[in-house]
DNA sequence: TATTGTTATACTCTATAACTATA
DNA sequence: TATAGTTATAGAGTATAACAATA
């Protein structure tokens, strides 16, 4: 018994921004460490990327340069990224992560790892195995570098 | 091999911001409808729940009123939502779609459903079967009214 | 007093357009 | 000329605080 495709499609465009939504308002509920979505992974992709420049970031997430930069500049000012010039190419940056930002950065992680398998401890264990082969799946046939560039 | 709890959580959590941001970015692509996916799942739930007050879809959608209000004012001024007043209780207010609104609404959903259709139509038939049972899981766990009212 | 909603204010996210600096 | 990034500007999403109207 198999859905069609746009079946498949409806489910998945009903149940993830649900789930977006309460990984977001839980992140925001832990005002101490209060990174934002797109902080956390501009912050999470740098710590494992050292040295990224602005525009891999930016490609990575599939957001613009400049929607980038503005990101980056609010992780500079509250002291959890660095901005340094780029030894080779003056043009380019390296961004890395401060001490202070990779604590946060641990914090919140462990915080919403832990609200997320709290909810998830309610599943039976062969559930959460298709879950867990759902997400493996999906992770790439939504792999990073999806960004189509505007014919703009 | 199943893995533990948090593996699972950590998959959630890598996998569930990517495909939202892919449905983000290719919903602001088509530019002549042009709804946001918050603006997208109001008109939705207002549609399946004709007259619903303010602070029903605001708690469906885990925002708070004045957010809510604004999402709706944003709908209202581009002609898709009508706010009437409640008959019975005049603090209420009653949420409806407009004709445009569902036009819009149905256009959307379509354009958006054939991307994640397209997208998932080179996967096999079997893992596709396993995306549908984990959507169906993880729509129990995350489901709607998930929102924790602050103790504020 | 409790409920429903709006207004005021303030950030963040995100984009496009225009610009600077370097290659 | 092409690439990397920033600044200017603008609209949407979101929150808290303060308020008004109704029950």
């Amino acid at each position: 018994m198999t859905g069609d495709l746009e079946e498949s499609a409806r489910k998945l465009l009903e149940v993830v921004p649900i789930i977006m939504q309460d990984i977001r308002s839980e992140m925001r509920r832990r005002r101490s460490l209060d990174l934002t979505v797109p902080q956390f992974r501009a912050l999470a992709f740098v710590n494992r990327n050292e040295g990224s420049s602005l525009w891999e970031v930016a490609f990575h997430m599939g957001l613009t340069p400049p929607s980038m930069s503005r990101l980056v500049d609010g992780l500079i000012e509250r002291g959890l990224m660095a901005r340094e010039d780029h030894p080779a190419d003056r043009r380019r940056v390296r961004l890395t992560v401060t001490d202070h930002g990779l604590a946060i950065l641990g914090a919140s992680t462990q915080g919403t790892l832990s609200y997320l398998a709290d909810k998830l401890s309610g599943v039976e264990a062969d559930k959460r195995e298709v879950i867990d082969k759902a997400m493996e799946t999906l992770r790439t046939v939504f792999a990073t570098g999806t960004r189509k560039r505007e014919v703009t």
